[in-house]
RNA sequence: GCCACCUUAGCUCAGUUGGCUAGAGCACCGCUUUCGUAAAGCGGGGGUCCGGGGUUCGAAUCCCCGAGGUGGCUCCA
């Protein structure tokens, strides 16, 4: 999805340039701010005396295409500062800027484009002609920060999307209504996987029969894969004592985002927002030995956070959701060999659902060491060693992401793409040696030393909410049949009893082999029916009447989108149970019949 | 939390510039029908127009406060 080549990003630029011209010509008394090129498209940011709504993008985008007419090429110009501060003494933001370039000892250059001209290190295409008045169009209006810093005033910022031709503009349009069609929040309503309630609360989904379902197996495998590499699992409270988290350092950090409980005796208590605290203190419980290490947990547990109220959406951001937690206390002897096993989980789980995975080395930001814990040796050779498994497994094909490091040790990210070409970030391995010396956790070593040992966090799916959000967009609801809440729709022609018997026992049949089936009996046309479980997108659906019963042969309905035709051969109801089951088993993504 | 926009039945949405007992389709319930692979027919129930306050002879409609949602910003252990 994102295209980076150089020349479309340059017309990027250029139409932000562009608006700022149409919207400083429309709205006495704007001021811009900054407007880059961004993944499909730019934004551009300002001070505006009015709110500009949706409404008023539609007028800004036609006096674009009008300005548009009247510019030739872009014509830079270096300039000192005194220049700077004359042409802009009046827009206060293009001024800090220019001090800001003049005090770091860089050249200053304006671009002009027609009468427009702006503060501008460059980027733009050589002439506006280059831009095709029919392949951008302005998307919407936001907030957005001035410096991105928070406590600073706040400009509104208007969205394009942009590109070289018409056509890849209409592409991405289209691309963006099939999102629309895919979102998760909608898919979740439409299939009865689970909802919202005001009385319970924003950010804090309900999870229906049919999403619990999903939850279970989805967590079933992971931890399932977990057991094959030695985890075993524990079991937390969901309350701890501060305490917990004053010695994790947590609280410094993280203490206004902790939902917190007062006891009646005054004592000051916190629902969990991790569980690395409460897995530490049983594996302080008692004396490790070296030949005990590693010792490795396992647990998926609700985890709650009180995010703000603008962040929740969906299932993406939550408030309160369930980990799929794991967490290895081994020497630092065995690190690799443990960042290597989890790394086998991540590749096997996400080569399941057919997700491509980019590896993110996240690192501490050295210029901003007041957001980390520990010293800049332990960094250097914390980061050191979790870079040589990333090479080690993927070469050079990474991209580093300093500054995103967790404040107590770095981590390797796994991005995933969706069949929609979009990246979400999904599972984690993070190297921890800021908790067991906060904790004090030890083994003792071949020589009788206590001997400090190091942490390793690790979720698969990092939470099955934010999991979910992302594949049930990326199958569009379509689930394959081992995770399919219902895999079998069993339609009654008529509602004759001996038809309704022999769909209950076929029912019954298959429950016997583990699937999930549900008779529908009801008094409706066997196309209602039919259309009913096409909408719920069950992968299997058989009808049965009095041939069905006389022939012991099913002719089943399969969901479209497995790639196989609508209706198969008939066969018996053994051989059709069979095959079903055995796709269950094997979580493969295609039907076999 | 901040900016903008939005909220009418379980769901999707109509509802003229403020003016009758607030509507439709689907879903749900009942009756008729007993049906062959994407919607059978008829009837019925269901609303504190998100909540509270205000303006007005009169508010779903205008104003204020709050809740929830959407798109961004900020944040993300």
């Amino acid at each position: 999805m994102a295209d980076n080549n150089e020349h479309v990003m340059t017309i990027r630029h250029s139409l932000a340039h562009l608006l700022a011209a149409a919207v400083l010509q429309m709205y006495p008394g704007a001021k811009n701010a900054i407007g880059p090129a961004i993944d499909d498209g730019f934004y551009q940011d300002f001070d505006l005396p009015e709110a500009v709504s949706d409404d008023d993008l539609a007028k800004i985008e036609a006096r674009m295409r009008d300005i548009l007419k009247t510019w030739g090429a872009f014509t830079r110009k270096e300039v000192g500062i005194d220049e700077a501060r004359q042409q802009f003494s009046w827009n206060p933001y293009k001024l800090e800027l220019a001090e800001d370039l003049a005090r770091e000892g860089a050249q200053l250059t304006f671009y002009t484009s027609g009468d427009f001209v702006d503060l501008c290190r460059g980027g733009h295409v050589q002439d506006a002609h280059e831009i095709s008045p029919k392949a951008f169009r302005l998307t919407r209006v936001s907030g957005a920060y001035w410096r991105g810093d928070q406590s600073k005033q706040q400009l509104q910022r208007i969205y394009g999307v942009a590109f070289e031709t018409p056509e890849e503009l209409k592409a991405y349009l289209q691309m963006v209504e099939e999102a629309k069609r895919r979102d998760h929040r909608k898919l979740g309503q439409e299939l009865d996987l689970f909802t919202f309630s005001d009385l319970v609360g924003a950010g804090l989904p309900l999870f229906t029969p049919r999403g619990t379902i999903l939850r279970r197996q989805l967590d079933a495998f992971v931890q399932g894969m977990r057991d094959e590499y030695g985890y075993q699992e524990v079991a937390v409270p969901h309350i701890t004592k501060k305490d917990a988290y004053i010695a994790s350092g947590h609280w410094k950090k993280f203490q206004d985002e902790l939902f917190r409980i007062t006891t009646r005796e005054g004592h000051e208590f916190a629902m969990k927002p991790m569980n690395c605290p409460h897995h530490t203190q049983i594996f302080a419980s008692r004396v490790r030995s070296y030949k005990d290490m590693p010792q490795r947990y396992r647990e998926t547990t609700m985890c709650y956070r009180d995010e703000q109220s603008g962040e929740l959406s969906g299932l993406s951001r939550v408030r309160a959701f369930a980990q799929d937690d794991a967490h290895v206390f081994c020497r630092t002897s065995q690190v690799e060999e443990e960042a290597l096993k989890i790394w086998d989980i991540v590749d096997r789980f996400y080569g399941t659902f057919g997700f491509e995975l980019r590896v993110r080395f996240s690192t501490h930001d050295p210029a901003h060491p007041e957001g980390y814990s520990g010293s800049a040796e332990q960094w250097a050779s914390t980061e050191a060693q979790l870079l040589s498994i990333v090479k080690q497994k993927v070469g050079d094909k990474y991209t580093d992401g300093v500054g995103e490091a967790a404040f107590y040790g770095p981590k390797i990210d796994f991005m995933a793409k969706d069949a929609l070409g979009r990246e979400h970030q999904v599972a984690t391995i993070q190297l921890d040696f800021n908790q067991p010396e906060g904790f004090d956790l030890t083994c003792i070593n071949e020589n009788g030393e206590k001997e400090r040992v190091v942490m390793i966090h690790a979720a698969i799916m990092g939470s099955i909410e934010r999991f979910l959000s992302v594949y049930i967009e990326h199958v569009a609801g379509r689930f394959p049949v081992w995770l399919a809440p219902e895999q079998v729709r069993i339609i009654t022609l008529n509602q004759q009893e001996n038809v309704v018997r022999y769909a209950d026992e076929l029912a019954g049949k298959a429950k016997l082999l583990g699937l999930r089936a549900i008779v529908d009996s009801d008094n409706e046309s066997v196309g209602k029916k039919i259309r009913s479980a096409e909408l719920m997108k069950i992968p299997y659906t058989v009808v049965i009447g009095d041939k069905e019963i006389e022939s012991g042969q099913l002719q089943p309905r399969i969901r479209k989108d497995m790639e196989v035709g609508e209706t198969a051969e008939p066969r018996t109801v053994e051989e059709f149970l069979k095959t079903v089951a055995n796709e269950a088993k094997s979580r493969v993504n295609k039907t076999s019949l």
